[in-house]
DNA sequence: CAAGCAAATGAGATCGATCTCATTTTTTAT
DNA sequence: ATAAAAAATGAGATCGATCTCATTTGCTTG
């Protein structure tokens, strides 16, 4: 491959120039300029962005860790990145740490080696993550996205997840619902969930309810009917149930049907993120929406200030509530206001 | 950030002896190389790929360049390559073309300029990619997913697509079908859902019945029920369709129910892909699974072995049917068994 | 037409590692 | 103990661009 001192040779100038001609054209003569166009075109010149990242000390690359490709809240959010960045000239390293804490730590440290110009980070609990721990240490521009933005000491990308639980639960109670759960992954292991189970827990409150135990499933993104069998049976029998994620909605409320459950006769469903499958499918999926592209966007606007060295302020961006089909007016109110 | 030098200076030793401790051990004698380490750990040296890359030229990065990450196939094949690259020491550069030959155009040149070591892509129609010709006059290992093996002269990883469609019209005729149709997005934009109607027509022609012609929605994911109406009336409205990507045969059933039209019950719905999400909602998505994970794998191991200079065997894998709920026995013939 | 000044160009160092080849040190054999 | 062979180390070039600073070229103006 043709590098420049071949172009300059063949242009008869001096590499110094024919590197100018490319980076700041209006610094060389246009006849000269000519030659050292037309000479790159001859050779199939092509600039080698490694000799550039090195002597630059930029490499317009950023490095992107999500948990998982599998779920579309991410995907979609690494959708809009990707168009954000390459808008403005900068190119993702994509990465996947199906929240395993050791390959976090994996994957960032292979990025700064990479010296990626900056770190866009998903991760599993951002409160006790051992890789921020570590990366707290270093220089290097590092955001987070959906992880709240509280004591890990780095800025964030995302929505006011306790609000948004809370408005999720208002939506249910505003129905007629008042056997409201919640269902979530294993272990509570996402940062997000948590605090989503938070306002859940504060607007039952507030509505005078008690806040059930949360439900939990042995997967993250899959519902099983026999955990949450039990809550479905009984004279306190959920009438309601809002599930942390969309993913975990939408396989609820298959299985449901699939059981010959109602939704929402039976049971109302209601997911969070929005991911674009849950408008799709019948029953549409009640849900708080993420706005994942403008995060997506946002992230990468927000870390290429921070490269630039200027002041970030976290953002947290307004999530919405999208009504579906999924969550309706429980059976009990209805029956009350067919018969008034 | 502490460099090499600054390590063999603190080490006592020089540049070249330093960087074989960490290149070739072996090489270097243990006390010597213990005090290099001990050097690299007190500045916390970390080795720069950059520079590595330049000397070395490899850069260990794999450009990968698919359509949108907003459709779970690729999003799923993506996760599955992520993890295999980084197995194999290598990292991903995640773009996205949105079927758009410019982009296309732009990306890979963006990635040429950035010197990977391979690139793996899915264009919109290999016969007539514009980038592909581009890149025949390349060197740089080149390697097609889910585009079909034709003519492009490039090596491609992917199912049969025209036995898979065949094999779905196939499962629907032996369900008792005769009237099938099937559904594309814009323009048969995609050179995959092109052949999978061929195979369409030939399972129909096989099994004595006329092909119809094929129903473009205005969306690649999104049905819309007016571009479909037509054939769902008169004497020969369709008791089946098959949809040429899952997204749009997901969106499709859930039109059909909002309209009170009962899926498998009245129409009959087959998807292609396999995406994960049609398992989950009700009535299951019965579709033509790709082994999305093996495809994301086998393109890994594929373009790293075209790497090392060995000769590739263009893969084409086994897809599936996969039975769900969404295509069951026509109407007509329930009745008539129900009768007899 | 010469002096003076701005614009254009070139020489050489630099980014951080690796590779080759020469040199030094260590080990082995005699 | 000494020569020969093997192992370990170092000096310096190299990858391909960019940057600084010095030098040359071209232009303006008196």
């Amino acid at each position: 491959m043709a590098d420049l001192l071949t172009v300059a040779k063949l242009a008869g100038v001096s590499r110094a120039t024919a590197a100018r001609a490319f980076s700041s054209p209006e610094l060389v003569r246009p006849a000269t300029r000519e030659k050292i166009f037309s000479a790159a075109q001859q050779l199939a010149f092509r600039p080698n962005k490694v000799a550039q990242q090195l002597r630059t000390q930029a490499t317009h690359m950023i490095g992107v860790m999500v948990p998982s490709l599998n779920n579309p809240v991410f995907a979609e959010q690494l959708q809009a990145m990707e168009v954000a960045a390459r808008a403005c000239g900068y190119s993702l390293i994509v990465t996947t740490s199906d929240y395993s804490s050791s390959r976090e730590g994996d994957i960032v440290e292979e990025m700064l080696r990479q010296r990626v110009d900056g770190l866009v980070l998903t991760v599993a609990n951002a409160e006790q993550s051992e890789v921020l721990a570590k990366l707290r240490a270093e220089t290097i521009p590092c955001l987070l996205v959906y992880n709240p933005p509280g004591s890990s000491g780095f800025p964030s990308i995302g929505v006011d997840n306790l609000a948004a639980g809370a408005d999720a639960t208002r939506y249910l109670i505003d129905l007629g619902h008042a056997r409201i759960g919640m269902v979530a992954g294993p272990l509570l292991q996402s940062d997000r969930a948590q605090q989503r189970y938070q306002g859940y827990c504060q607007a039952m409150r507030s509505a005078g309810l008690a806040p059930r135990p949360l439900i939990e499933m042995d997967r993250h993104t899959q519902a099983d009917l026999t955990s949450l069998a039990p809550a479905l049976t009984g004279p306190d029998a959920l009438s309601a149930v809002i599930c942390t994620n969309d993913l975990l909605a939408i396989s609820l409320m298959g299985e449901l049907q699939r059981a010959g459950i109602s939704v929402p006769g039976d049971l109302s469903v209601m997911g969070f993120d929005g991911i674009a499958m849950g408008e799709h499918i019948y029953p549409s999926l009640s849900t708080i929406a993420q706005p994942r592209a403008d995060i997506g966007r946002t992230a990468v606007h927000t870390l290429l200030a921070m490269i630039r060295g200027e002041a970030c302020s976290p953002a947290l961006l307004p999530h919405a509530l999208r009504q579906g089909e999924s969550a309706g007016v429980p059976a009990s109110s209805k029956s009350t206001l067919g018969t008034s």
